[in-house]
DNA sequence: GCAAAAGTGTTCCGACTACACCCATGC
DNA sequence: GCATGGGTGTAGTCGGAACACTTTTGC
């Protein structure tokens, strides 16, 4: 037990105390329901460390500004979306996950609170401002990333599997109005395409009567039309926080 | 602020990144079978701010230490425990949650990395060293808490009931060996009564096979002596990460 | 014997699975 | 017409809920 019996004179004490700036990284996901594939948004570093590679949108947070506000700020300097869902994911704290540690002054940590986010394709307009590279990335496609940015992303991932199997996140992602196949093909394409019969699926989910029909059917090519239907907040209330099952 | 370079726009950016320290606070829960309640760990504050409240464990991040290090050297110091189980909570980081930053130097903000602890109630010895008041507690009469850790204990809670509904998280709480009583109070205390038939729950967790009956009984009191059951973690192996109900 | 606690069995019913089938559109 | 995708129905089966019942102990 060091540094009890050495009674604390406020400098031996606090010599051990590790400094620490604290960054934000984002994980931001969305779903191109035309082309059904599930994205990630990378910015394009232009600064030291790990300049010209693709990374997740991070920042440090500033003096007065919770973490949250931080990870909200992020996001509206990339992208302008309307509704977006945001929770916190993990947070990154082993010495030497930043290069800049060693080399910057009186060893500062870099500490990484993650941020999981969800936004609608449609809704989000990507900010570029002329020379910041910001870009969907398929997740299958994602190219190496900075920092620890890819264990990062991996873990958001798994989130994102695990909500959308208890939770109704994907209606985050999916427009405001959807027919029931986008909604299925969510689904296979985030969690592989065994998970369910399409027609169960289907009846499932009407069954527990939070998606509301609008009565307007959509054409796509070939096939019959299909209803466009609505996810309705106040419908879903009684099964919040309930043990709930899309699988 | 050292190391503050004279380049002008990395010096007005940098003015306004806050500094931090990083604190660890956990979450440690234990359950007493005999009485059957649910028990969290409390030390009692000898130092401002908050001297003489209770609080959660807790201490602040070293140089060279990683947060999970952090963790387990803050439960070392306060109990001898064999096997434990701990994983990370959340991240209380807003300004203002701490007093000391408004008193102490140059606006420093201190961060809070939470993490959920179990261990086994007969197995972990408290490490009383004469002064400090270290105590389990019973989660109905917890009193009031220092900094926000009244929050913190509200979110490992509630972790705790979602854990034990999913995952063997039980078995890292109840000794080596149990009677499926001890399991079934524990999973009534902690959820509340309502949520199986005593036989049904039985049945369902035998029919799961991670259960190994040794043979041995028990009697405590009136009734039928109980056999003692041991977890097999290995025969548990096939459902890590699978959807899995215990309720 | 009786109460208390452990353990077993049985019936009922709802939910999920796996299909087969019908409907509406483009070409 | 027919291919294509949307939508409906149904028979079989599995598992959980509820509850009655048996077994083994202390007193």
């Amino acid at each position: 037990m060091p540094g009890r019996k050495a009674k604390k004179t406020a400098d031996t004490f606090s010599a051990q105390l590790a400094d620490f700036k604290v960054g934000v990284d984002n994980v931001i996901f969305s779903v191109d329901t035309a082309q059904n594939r599930l994205l990630v948004l990378l910015v394009m570093r232009h600064e030291d460390p790990f300049a010209g590679q693709w990374s997740l949108p991070g920042t440090l947070v500033r003096k007065g500004e919770s973490l949250e506000d931080a990870a909200y700020r992020v996001l509206a300097e990339k992208i302008r979306a309307e509704n977006l869902y945001l929770e916190q994911l993990y947070t990154f704290g082993g010495p030497n996950r930043d290069p800049r540690e060693s080399k910057s002054s009186y060893g500062v940590r870099y500490l990484a609170v993650s941020y999981f986010a969800l936004v609608r394709f449609a809704e989000a307009e990507l900010i570029a401002d002329g020379v910041s590279g910001i870009a969907w990335y398929p997740l299958k496609q994602v190219p190496p990333l900075a920092f620890d940015h890819q264990q990062i992303l991996e873990y958001g991932y798994r989130r994102l599997r695990n909500k959308l199997e208890y939770s109704p996140v994907a209606f985050e992602v999916l427009p405001e109005l959807f027919t029931l196949s986008d909604l299925y093909q969510l689904y296979t394409t985030i969690l592989g395409d065994n998970f369910s019969d399409y027609s169960n699926f289907r009846s499932r989910l009407l069954k527990l009567g939070f998606l509301h029909d609008t009565g307007v059917k959509v054409s796509r090519g070939a096939g019959r039309p299909a209803s466009l239907y609505r996810f309705d907040a106040d419908a879903f209330a009684p099964y919040k926080d309930k043990p709930m099952v899309f699988i």
